[in-house]
DNA sequence: AACAAATGCGCAATCGATTGCATTTTTATT
DNA sequence: AATAAAAATGCAATCGATTGCGCATTTGTT
């Protein structure tokens, strides 16, 4: 009763200050003992344990984080949550910080690097204990991650990185799944292969169509600028580009399409124009979203391990958390080459 | 140069203080001329401004938020990140408690009981002004959750909302879902539907089941046990419980599956075994995943705002905690009925 | 010139937890 | 019983920003 009425005097939640009053010891007594500090002794810290529960304290980690600097947190920035291959990589993340006791912010730059900048700011003011960065498409300049490296913290880049900025990476081989994509195309005995590439500021699609140029190149197979288009690869631009492609005096017989969006629309487009899918013309995507699998036919695509990309992007962040060392690394994680129907026309079974 | 050196000195972050060391004034001045009080002369607040940017100062809002007892932070607790309802969802309060100056901060559930209670308490740790949440399948007990009501924290639910504890809440027509799904069923002419149905002690799936139930029997159409398979509807399950359904006596001519996973995994399997769809039979799912419109034949599905729905609840979570009001809402977000492929066998066009 | 009224700023406490150092209490030793 | 040694606890400053109250300076009035 007494415990209840001072608790309900002072309305706020009960702290450190309210257990050693109660107990007429010091505040001090007190948060040594729900920290099993030895230094109480253990008849001490059971009182203490058991007052604490019976007025349902609970530590403030705002006033722990302060005095501490340190904020337990990591702030994760993605263009949008909203899509498969970050909520997945988000995901891993948060599986690893969690078991970590650190706790996930995230924000959405949808893209825009206005909104990028002010995010990375708010996460700054934050004092995230370090950011997990995937970049927007529109960024092009890097102050405000810059600003992170100078303050001397933590920065882990996934999947859409910042050459310039010296820290710890992780990418998938876009490079070797652009290749692989296209030699797969050209195993299938398709000639003509077209390529979607998306915008070639980010290092992602640029080494996507490095792999396809390269696999061309070694399968003496000449490269023709008009059978690569660029765009931002939303579904438009994948009907907008096929339609391009077919228009050609000399169309193409297959397709690397920059991811599995674009792979779909364009499917679908030719599909209605009576153009047979994987007959008449070849087509793989990017990125395995989960519609690749199902839809009919199926899409050749390459898988990212999303999950696994947190996971690591997580045990990154908080091994510089923890060890604030001055030498970084660029993981580059494995892209798996799916053949489903959408490519396949030589079947050897 | 002198500044630099300062700055150098003590290696931390420029605080209040050392700007007023610098224009030998005091912090309080510095705090209310960053917050542009009209008590601090124009000329003064300048002059802070200034050196403040030179400095690069950022405030601290860990202490701002301290004493302000305020952490403009909202959580937000799904069973997965990594789903599309839910990471739109997520996407939607992202927005807009952007755009109100608020941090969120995300965990998963992962559907378990223990994890949830973990995050929740480690939500109310870092004192969230609100939490949103939308409980795990296994979750059973709701101390951890009613301690923020007790605590008078703002507290909304969505889509699995806890029928016991009396705050915001929002959902989608679940009931009417089901019974447009049955109706538009009936309508087409099937006769014996079967429903693969969701755990019942979530509020979603019993009101879908319900709307089901309701519809068989506005029209007549008798309800037989034998054709709900609860399940968790997982891929495995749609599986199992349309194998179960076949093997009946008199199996089904249709399945309102509880939702589009269990609807896929049950028409590739219905399709494999040689039985046409929509024509032997027809095949709804639930929730309009991005897969549902694009596998082949399409799947008629119920289309959810789960954008819409993140960015109410997150506007629930703001009145609530700038009000402090003390009656709540249940909001009921429309359902549409989505008739695809799966479904339609007579064509009307 | 003398006093009132604004105006501009600073002092010091506060938010709640942490921690180096000092002090008190207990236990061990002779 | 006296003293040393060890164990247990308390004091007070600290993290960085905020704010009520009060003091000092400026401006205005007659």
């Amino acid at each position: 009763m007494c415990i209840n009425q001072l608790a309900m005097h002072k309305k706020s939640e009960p702290t450190i200050h309210d257990i050693a009053r109660e107990l007429k010891i010091s505040a001090s007594t007190v948060s040594r003992a729900l920290q099993n500090n030895p230094r109480i002794s253990q008849k001490t810290r059971d009182k203490i344990r058991e007052l604490a529960d019976t007025m349902g304290y609970r530590p403030n980690t705002l006033a722990s984080n302060l005095r501490n600097k340190k904020s337990n947190t990591i702030g994760i920035v993605v263009p949008l949550i909203n899509r498969h291959f970050f909520s997945s990589v988000i995901s891993g993340v948060e599986e690893v910080a969690f078991k970590a006791g650190y706790t996930v912010v995230i924000s959405q730059s949808n893209d825009l690097a206005n909104k990028e900048i002010a995010i990375v700011q708010s996460m700054f003011a934050n004092r995230v204990d370090g950011l997990i960065v995937s970049i927007a498409m529109q960024s092009t300049t890097f102050e405000h991650l810059k600003l992170f490296k100078k303050r001397n913290i933590p920065l882990v880049f996934f999947d859409r990185v910042v050459p310039e900025i010296e820290t710890d990476k992780i990418v998938v081989d876009d490079y070797l799944g652009g290749f692989r994509v296209t030699r797969h195309l050209i195993e299938q005995g398709y000639q003509r292969i077209g390529h979607m590439a998306g915008p070639q500021n980010l290092l992602t699609y640029a080494d996507r169509k490095k792999g396809y140029m390269d696999a061309l190149k070694k399968n003496g197979i000449p490269y023709d600028e008009s059978l690569v288009i660029t765009s931002t690869l939303i579904s438009e631009s994948g009907v907008a580009a096929v339609q391009q492609m077919m228009n050609l005096p000399n169309p193409p017989d297959a397709i690397f399409c920059g991811n599995d969006t674009t792979a779909l629309s364009a499917m679908t487009y030719l599909r209605d124009k009576g153009i047979r899918i994987p007959e008449d013309m070849g087509i793989v995507g990017f990125s395995n979203e989960p519609f690749s699998k199902v839809v009919s036919p199926s899409i050749s695509t390459i898988a990212q391990p999303a999950f696994l990309m947190g996971q690591k992007a997580a045990e990154l962040i908080l091994h510089q958390i923890e060890h604030k060392g001055k030498s970084y690394q660029t993981l580059v994680l494995p892209t798996e080459l799916i053949i489903r129907e959408s490519s396949e026309r030589t079947k050897n079974y």
